[in-house]
RNA sequence: GUGGCUGUAGCUCAGUUGGUUAGAGUACCAGAUUGUGGAUCUGGGUGUCGGGGGUUCGAGUCCCCUCAGCCACCCCA
């Protein structure tokens, strides 16, 4: 025998595995956002990953561009694999609006790739649920896009979250005032910041690195004084763009955002205005959202977005504004995970069959399928080793019911079903269709949901 | 991309100033039990000490490189 050579199994930087403990939660947070998406009229789309080099690079921040991974591909087209949703959808707008119509409402859930450095919850692969309208400058669609956000984070689980809510023309006309507009870039950066670094450190970033004056800086800094209600709020940043028509057009549907969001459901206090937040993408041009968990703002914000005056001005002269906002799912799993929110399961069926007799494996068969038939998972086990050791398979796994049937069982025509977290049993009739047994099942399942 | 910290069994970790054959708990596997698991008992170490090179009589331990993880910057989900 000659010795194998053998390639120590490993995965890149960045890149991970998912075994069934984690891509059960996964998967249901993906099936979550579907809902509530779908549950707003947002269909589903995709686009490939990868795409011709200049159309991802397009938009052409230069952070961008160092971290797309770009090669070459067998034909030698420069290639590249997509950083986010939002390139592929100007693109795909771009090229099928005419067919689609106006508005445009989509959500895309995808895996997008970012060759940077790596940190908890940040990884160089991950999935972004992104939901976005296209096509119309309505307020209403500002005031839907919060809600679904809103709809999301209650859906997932969530009830203590901010979303936090801006507008980029109010930024703008307090800048214009200030006479910053040209600096607006690095300004607003370092006002992005505020949260993280404190008032006094942004200061010193603005006129150092922003190239702001003291008093310039200063007046900037107010934006972060203002009252917590966003009443209060709204009221003390008028005068700050009094005279700016950008900056009032911005005032005014920051507060049709809040009375529509209020008007749709949304409680007091899970929406606030700040405006310090500024986003990074310089794309965004009117109403912008980051949300961040109560429980864990370090891990920064789950979910953001904003609306944007042409989406697809690299692909098309047809002006195509629009708005949406992307769920970070895996940072968010991240922060699950920290918060203890992850179940610790492995097996995506509640209900286990024994291998139990040997002689009665068509039986379990039957059985099994008719439970499946009643809309409940099962797994027959596969082996017919001690009962003993088939139950701690059962209980490692997490499954939640039990169905044992062994030759006394089969002998009275009856099954034991057994709730595997109590260790609660009772005999039930095995009949063909199995209605009483799946009847049984049903009824522990929904105790142990409300419990 | 820059800087700091870390890396020993699947997991959590111990391992003395460099010294012989690297340990514990837990998990896992096999069995005292051919009918009942989530804390019974018994047996089993499952390890390229992240990888490579160097110093040394001798390296898990010291040095260099590299890979990976965490933290900060940057940027962002």
């Amino acid at each position: 025998m000659s010795e194998q050579k053998r390639i120590t199994p490993r995965t890149l930087k960045g890149f991970r595995d998912y075994p069934p403990e984690a891509m059960i939660p996964r998967e249901r947070l993906i099936s979550t956002a579907r809902r509530v998406y779908r549950s707003y009229g947002f269909s589903p789309i995709d686009t490939p990953a990868l795409e011709y080099l200049d159309i991802l690079s397009g938009k052409g921040g230069e952070e961008t561009d160092k971290q797309l991974y770009k090669f070459q591909d067998h034909g030698g087209r420069w290639v590249g694999l997509r950083f986010d949703l939002t390139v592929p959808l100007a693109r795909f707008a771009a090229e099928h609006v005419n067919e689609l119509g106006i508005p445009l409402k989509r959500y895309h859930i995808a895996t997008v790739w970012r060759g940077e450095n790596t940190q908890r919850g940040r990884y160089r692969e991950f999935m972004q649920c992104d939901f976005d309208t296209i096509g119309t400058r309505s307020v209403a669609a500002d005031i839907e896009t919060t809600l679904v956000i809103h709809d999301l984070l209650r859906a997932i689980g969530f009830s203590d979250f901010t979303i936090r809510l801006n507008n980029r023309m109010v930024l703008s006309g307090l800048l214009e005032r200030l006479g910053l507009s040209e600096r607006a870039t690095a300004v607003l950066r370092a006002l992005d910041k505020l949260g993280k670094i404190g008032a006094k450190a942004v200061a010193e970033e603005m006129t150092s690195t922003a190239g702001a004056s003291a008093e310039q800086a200063a007046q900037v800094l107010r934006l972060a004084e203002l009252p917590s209600g966003n009443e209060e709020a709204l009221r003390a940043v008028e005068p700050l763009v009094a005279g700016n028509e950008t900056g009032q057009l911005g005032l005014h549907r920051l507060k049709e955002v809040l009375d529509g969001a209020t008007a749709g459901g949304v409680v007091d206090g899970r929406l606030r205005l700040d405006l310090s937040i500024a986003r990074g993408l310089d794309y965004y041009t009117g109403t912008i959202f980051e949300t961040f968990l109560n429980a864990l703002p370090a891990i920064g914000s789950v979910c953001s977005g904003g609306r944007y005056d042409n989406l697809a001005a690299l692909f098309t002269s047809q002006e195509l504004p629009g708005i949406g906002a992307s769920l970070g799912l895996d940072r968010l799993l991240a922060a699950m995970e920290e918060l203890g929110m992850i179940e610790k399961v492995s097996t995506p069926a509640p209900v286990f069959i024994p291998y139990f007799d040997k002689s009665r494996l068509h039986d379990y068969l039957r059985l099994a399928s008719a439970v499946r038939r009643a809309g409940v998972g099962v797994e027959v086990f596969c082996d017919p080793k001690r009962l003993g050791d088939q139950l701690k398979y059962a209980d490692r796994r997490g499954f939640r019911v039990a169905l044992i049937a062994g030759g006394n069982e089969f002998q009275a025509g009856v099954c034991q079903v057994k709730n595997l977290q109590t260790g609660e049993k009772q005999d039930v009739p095995l009949e063909p269709d199995a209605a009483s047994i799946v009847a049984a099942i049903k009824k522990l399942l929904e105790i142990d949901l409300t419990a």
